[in-house]
RNA sequence: GGGCCUGUAGCUCAGUUGGUUAGAGCGCACGCCUGAUAAGCGUGAGGUCAGAGGUUCAACUCCUCUCAGGCCCA
């Protein structure tokens, strides 16, 4: 058999997984970058997963994403060497270890000892590994699983420390504090991840002070004389947490929100307050209007800048820094306290925050035990949660409580001890990102984000607002951070930027075996060489942030820069990355933010525009089927492997792709891919093998006979001329990264053009090689289907490469994308547009056979039709086609001459809205009201006035649309101008032809039931009324024909041996029908 | 609380710079075909374009607010 027909009874994973090891074998992914050597390169970079639980359903959206792109660009000719990549380090690897051993929390690791622990997340990075790598092979993502990068090796982990090293020494990495939640019971800081275990809900003080004010808006307050050393001016503050008003530092309002100032009706004492105006009811009590007098109304920012004098001030604050003022910031809000929030920079991240944009002072009396220092009064050694109640009845005595309560309220906890954490100072490592914020965003600037807003928006918001980059992490396992300090002075700093570096400091080789994890490399240490420093240098305990590790991919997959200085240069910027939206604030920023910080140390990287990456597709959540996110605790995940037994890769590969637009949320609806990708397949399955196959292996294969595209009949030029236009439009959407689109189109080429017309068209030219035009038709098809498997090979590349391999005997995979311009001919406009109007004339015309209620099956003799925008000469090429769609046997174009014709004109606003303004709708009434005559002389040449409002205009040709309408007894359809009128009159020849042609259909239909193979041959019988037996002798040729009859016996009486028989009613007239197979 | 996105037929989605009657597939109803047949095809029903204001001669489209959903960040 030339041309196999696919395997129709086995599932399609049975098949796929038949391909894959056919590729496997062939090591087709090797062969195709083969041969692209020497191409140039589309550079794609591998984000890599943590191998830590096992990949969703999501994942495989993802990676087909990535893959569909890579391959559509390697079949563009480009060398897509793309390798794959492992995230190894980090809490998430941490945890899984703890769990696994049972253990929590780091005293237990440090009891377990970190050699040991580390040894294990060594160890348990892989057990999904093999996971990851079968599914992704599975779902056909092809990457160099050969040769991963991951990023807990010795020469990554090098790499890193190179850029770490570089960001020193362009003054980018310091030491500072980052506010934590804090243990003190346990002293660690915790993680986001341990932070969401430990919310609970508990009561805390809720307490409002009124400060002195002492000058606002550059006007210092009066004093109130009835109060030595007290002003007459007072602002509200709120806080849960009474104890951080020791560290006080300044208040900070919102510069947006209305402040209201009021005083007591009524009351002796004449001071006024200040507090948002949204907040007084809250505050003072729903009646306070009745209470209280106003006094002023300001903004947020009349108070920015103003001084007040600190709640409890025992404490001295550092020189050179500001404090007691009025600091505006935008994250107060007004929907608790009283709008004015105090701000005590060391235990707040948005404290720290303010403190550092206001070079606010930065006071931190608590210790490692959450203790205040001893020699406090009142607090000292005190635990600060303890020392709440002291403070209030302090705040009580100095006359500035207004009012004390309790909140209940959500509060983190230790998830394992219980304590309430502090939000606390710690000492931590940054990368001075903000220095180089404007840069970063210049990059960004150049990249083509898609969506275009994750880009501009979400992205770009961020690095709007970005702070310095907190890097270091008081964990165990991770890129430990390349940093030794002095421990007689922590101002003397070493930092290693490579292991020769390590070895020249510590004056001696590094062993064999090195490695660069805790605790091993805690034991470097060197004679400080600071001068007269006799201290001794150690490695600061911290690992670092495993999103700078894989933010160092670029390079560090490479081991630059101590090898592969090349291939870097090769693979530097990517074109193409792709991710979920969640990367946001991961891997999109560490790539820009490290490729930034290092700037000319990286190559193609000095343009302070280039960015690591051209071009981001980001994708969206996948949903369960109900639109929810899916969950362990819902039990609504999908499993992959279950999926892709179902239904295939392909089809869930095109179902993901297609159903919407990549980075909105899809819903995963098993019955949709069902429905849609797996019907789409089926369609395209029948096409070739039902159609062209079947029929193609009764002797045609592509040869020189085949008739030149130009001396094909129309239809054939004209499928052609759609599949040119897919393929030029589909590619260009690819190139612009909408995948969406591209598949769309290809999926509703397949289906409507090529499956409901051409080949429904174009049935009969199949049938027997001898019928005329059957070389073209047969030529026509194999290079629609040899494209279409090319341009659907990167959404569904294992039936496509199947059929591609039977079609022309290679893989799709080495195919080219898009054919060159002289092999596939150009596209004809013309033509697909007037094929255009004559499927809009048969949809009419079956709809005027509806409307009258007369069978395609039953000839008609006359349709007379109009299709606008098309010229009659094209047209009346077309009708045969026409003809023969709707069974009617003379087909006029109507014209305006036509008595059956009336016009209308339809007024077209646009351009009557750029001439008439408001009084469109007037001239467009006008425009309606003319009569056919009126129109007939338009068109032939005279003026057309319209009057409104008095005033006349003349009309052009772009004002209006004139339609042909049919009148008279025809049944018509119409629609857009276009419409179809039938004549639904039935002559008694017709009807003759009509009972011939049903008598073909029940003959058929036997032969069906009959079991007859197609080309059996037969001998028949028609026995009944007369007029069904005339009809019969008149068609007995075509009838004989068609049903393949050798013998055709019209009237007697049938032999009674005859087992096939039938009789059969055709409106009110009876016949008998008999067969038998003849050879 | 902030940022970004989404809301169009029972379901999944299109809808170009505002401009004639808002489209498609699936599903549904009815029918056709019986040489793609555990296939192929047609016709039809079904929409106050989330809601409320506004701009405009004209709003699914632009603006404001509200509601609902998603993601990220607080």
């Amino acid at each position: 058999m030339r041309f196999a027909p696919v395997p129709a009874d086995e599932p399609a994973d049975v098949l796929e997984r038949t391909i894959l090891a056919q590729w496997r074998e062939e090591g087709l992914f090797e062969q195709t970058l083969a041969a692209r050597a020497g191409a140039p390169s589309f550079v794609f970079y591998e984000g890599p997963p943590t191998a830590n639980g096992k990949p969703g359903i999501h994942h495989v959206f993802a990676r087909t994403l990535k893959d569909l792109f890579c391959r559509h660009r390697a079949m563009k000719g480009f060398l897509v060497d793309r390798k794959a990549g492992w995230d190894t380090h980090g809490l998430p690897v941490e945890i899984e270890v703890e769990k696994r051993l049972g253990i929590k929390g780091k005293q237990d690791i440090e009891r377990l000892g970190v050699e040991e622990f580390n040894r294990l997340c060594r160890e348990s990075v892989f057990t999904y590994r093999e996971d990851w790598q079968r599914l992704s092979e599975r779902i056909a993502f092809w990457l160099d699983y050969e040769h991963p990068y991951a990023t807990y090796t010795n020469d990554y982990v090098e790499s890193v420390w190179w850029a770490l090293s570089t960001l020193y020494g362009r003054g980018l990495l310091y030491r500072g504090h980052k506010i934590l939640p804090y243990c003190s019971r346990c002293g660690t800081s915790l993680s986001s991840h341990e932070l969401a275990l430990g919310y609970q809900d508990v009561d805390d003080p809720s307490v409002y002070v009124a400060l002195d004010l002492g000058m606002v808006s550059g006007a210092v307050v009066d004093d109130y004389a009835d109060m030595p050393g007290r002003t007459a001016r007072r602002i509200l503050v709120w806080t849960t947490t009474p104890w951080t008003l020791v560290s006080n530092a300044a208040l900070a309002v919102n510069p947006e929100l209305t402040y209201v100032e009021l005083r007591k009706t009524d009351s002796a004492d004449t001071r006024t307050i200040i507090m948002a105006e949204s907040r007084a009811k809250a505050v003072l009590g729903d009646d306070y209007i009745l209470r209280w007098t106003w006094v002023a109304t300001m903004k947020g920012a009349d108070l920015v800048g103003a001084t007040y004098r600190r709640p409890i001030d025992w404490l001295p604050y550092p020189e050179g820094t500001n404090h007691e003022i009025v600091v505006g910031e935008s994250f107060v809000s007004a929907d608790d306290g009283s709008g004015v929030v105090h701000m005590s920079p060391a235990f707040g991240a948005d404290d720290y925050a303010a403190g550092r944009r206001h070079n606010l002072a930065f006071l931190l009396p608590v210790d490692a035990r959450g203790q205040f220092p001893a020699d406090l009064p009142l607090v000292g050694g005190k635990f600060v949660k303890d020392a709440d109640a002291a403070l209030i009845e302090e705040l009580k005595r100095r006359g500035i409580l207004w009012k004390a309560g309790t909140l209940n309220h959500s509060y983190p906890h230790c998830w394992r001890c219980g304590t309430p954490l502090l939000y606390y100072a710690r000492t931590s490592w940054f990368v001075r990102t903000s220095s180089y914020k404007d840069e970063m965003m210049a990059r960004n600037a150049a990249v083509n984000w898609n969506p275009p807003e994750m880009g501009s928006g979400r992205f770009g918001e961020w690095l709007e607002n970005n702070i310095d980059w907190a890097v270091s992490r008081d964990r165990y396992w991770g890129t430990p951070l390349p940093v030794w300090m002095c421990d007689a002075d922590d101002e003397h700093v070493d930092v290693v930027g490579s292991y020769a570096d390590l070895a020249a400091r510590t004056g001696a080789p590094l062993p064999e075996g090195f490695d660069p994890h805790k605790p091993y490399v805690d034991a470097y240490t060197w004679p400080c060489r600071a001068p007269r420093c006799s201290g001794t240098m150690h490695r600061t305990p911290e690992v670092i942030d495993a999103w700078f590790d894989s933010g160092s991919m670029p390079f560090a997959q490479w081991h630059y820069p101590f090898e592969n200085a090349d291939q870097l240069a090769s693979h530097f910027p990517a074109d193409y990355i792709a991710e979920g939206q969640d990367q946001t604030r991961g891997w999109f920023y560490s790539l820009l933010a490290i490729a930034t910080g290092l700037g000319e140390e990286l190559p193609n990287n000095a343009n302070g525009t280039a960015s690591p990456y051209r071009n981001v597709v980001v994708n969206s959540l996948v949903m369960d089927a109900a639109g929810k996110k899916m969950s362990k605790s819902l039990g609504n995940i999908v499993e992959p492997w279950k999926v892709i037994a179902d239904h295939g890769v392909d089809a869930t590969r095109l179902f993901l792709v297609s159903t919407s637009k990549v980075w909105e949320p899809r819903s995963f609806d098993e019955r949709q891919i069902r429905a849609g990708a797996g019907r789409f397949l089926l369609t395209l399955r029948n096409i070739y093998s039902g159609m062209f196959a079947r029929y193609a292996n009764f002797g045609w294969e592509p040869s020189p006979l085949d008739p030149r595209v130009e001396d094909r009949p129309v239809l054939d030029r004209w499928v052609l001329s759609r599949l040119r236009s897919v393929e030029l439009q589909v590619d260009d959407l690819l190139l612009r990264y909408d995948a969406t689109a591209a598949v769309r189109a290809i999926i509703a080429f397949v289906d409507d053009d090529v499956s409901n017309w051409y080949v429904r068209q174009t049935r009969g030219r199949f049938y027997d090689v001898s019928s005329p035009d059957n070389r073209a038709a047969f030529a026509t098809l194999h290079e629609v289907l040899v494209v279409a498997c090319r341009l659907l090979a990167p959404f569904a590349p294992f039936v496509t490469d199947w059929m591609h391999r039977e079609l022309v005997g290679t893989s799709v995979h080495l195919a080219p994308y898009v054919r060159d311009g002289r092999a596939a001919g150009d596209v004809d406009p013309a033509l697909e547009r007037l094929m255009d109007a004559v499927r809009t004339l048969a949809t009419l015309g079956r709809g005027a056979r509806e409307q009258a209620g007369i069978p395609v099956r039953q000839p008609l003799s006359r349709l007379v039709c109009v299709a606008p925008r098309v010229s009659d000469a094209a047209l009346r090429e077309m009708l045969p086609v026409l003809a023969a769609e709707l069974n009617i046997k003379t087909i006029e174009l109507a014209t305006s001459g036509d008595a059956l014709v009336t016009l209308e004109a339809r007024p077209n606003f646009r351009a009557l809205g750029r001439k008439f303004g408001k009084k469109t709708p007037l001239a467009a009434a006008a425009v309606t009201a003319f009569t056919s005559d009126h129109l007939r002389a338009f068109e032939s040449g005279s003026e057309l006035l319209v009057t409104v409002d008095g005033e006349t205009h003349g009309l052009g040709p772009d004002d209006l649309t004139i339609v042909r309408r049919a009148s008279g007894d025809l049944v018509v359809q119409e629609e857009h101008g276009f419409f179809a009128a039938i004549d639904p009159s039935i002559t008694p020849a017709l009807k003759r032809e009509g009972v011939a042609r049903e008598l073909i259909s029940r003959v058929q239909r036997m032969r069906k039931d009959a079991g007859l193979a197609v080309s059996d041959r037969i001998r028949a019988w028609i026995a009944g009324d007369q007029e069904i037996e005339d009809a019969a002798n008149e068609y007995r040729s075509h009838i004989a024909a068609e049903v393949l009859a050798h013998a055709l016996e019209i009237g007697g009486s049938i032999p009674p041996d005859i087992k096939t028989r039938q009789g059969v009613e055709l409106d009110g007239l009876y016949t008998e029908l008999a067969l038998t197979r003849d050879d």
